[in-house]
DNA sequence: CTGTTAGTTCGGTTTATTCCGAACCATACA
DNA sequence: TGTATGGTTCGGAATAAACCGAACTAACAG
């Protein structure tokens, strides 16, 4: 079976992707180092208790943010019978998730960027001469928009296998 | 003039936008709002005291934050001649610089996930049955790709322009 | 009803972030 | 040489984030 090579390696690629999770969705050290775990045990899932011993951290800590990356759909968890423990594995729709979460974040940008835009128009009719730059909105919001829909279309892609 | 009214508007502008940029991006609540104003005002650009007195910040603030902003290529500046006063802008390539940083994230994501999966592969290999699932990990991968494809080619339509 | 397992809640410590004022520096110009 | 302008640097205060242990609860097992 010779595991310890093996072990070794997860737990440096747990880190490696921690890292990248905690700066991404901005997440606590410990928080992204759990949720890393989890993404790296795969479906059979992983527990409260190996998580603690595993991370080295406080039971409450790894209660908290396991709370939270529930909370905010990342992770979910399963049971089984005769079994008080609980399995934790990323949700299944996690991919759509996040993809759903960068556009609203797209679309937010686009809403404001038409305000400013807006606005800067009404001062440049406001005055004589055009103060105001709008090249930097304008290719902004056609950025996002086609943002948007290039990635919508491969979220179909996605769904539909 | 009355310009009263078009100030109040900027000012809840600058601070909508200032939220935004500051999860965006997270940036101090300080630094946001002055990328904001920096954006919002235009090219005409802004100078330390208006944005010391516009945001009621301390002068040491409004350095800090504004060192940081051009150290991290979000603003720039020029100069009057006869005027020792800096004028604040943002930076003319803002909109490719924030294409790249997205790129470039998807990129090291990328590179870590194929870790990933090449981690469950070799734990399938080893074990009777497949208790690794490759599905996520080969839908964020595919994805990630032709994100990267897309977004590239919608920066080329902005470079042209 | 006693012990064990699997967690949760609460209070507090440590550490990091954010911001500020006071003192300082550098340039221009009178 | 002094004084105004346009900032920068430094030390510290206020606040927020991250984590922990100890005490607790809930469920079940014997």
């Amino acid at each position: 079976m010779k595991l310890t090579a093996l072990e070794k390696r997860k737990i440096r690629l747990v880190e490696k992707l921690g890292v990248q999770l905690e700066k991404e969705h901005k997440l606590a050290p410990v928080a992204a180092r759990i949720f890393s775990t989890v993404i790296i045990t795969g479906k059979k899932g992983i527990t409260f208790d190996e998580l603690v011993t595993g991370l080295n951290a406080g039971k409450s800590t790894v209660s908290t943010h396991l709370d939270h990356l529930q909370a905010t759909n990342r992770i979910e968890y399963y049971t089984k019978s005769g079994d008080r423990k609980r399995y934790f594995i990323v949700k299944p729709d996690l991919m759509l998730n996040y993809i759903d979460d960068m556009t609203a974040k797209w679309e937010a940008q686009k809403c404001i960027h038409l305000e400013v835009l807006e606005y800067k128009t009404q001062m440049n009719d406001l005055e004589e001469d055009d103060n105001f730059d709008l090249e930097f909105q304008r290719s902004l919001l056609t950025f996002l928009e086609e943002a948007i829909a290039a990635v919508n279309k491969l979220k179909e892609n996605i769904n539909s296998k």
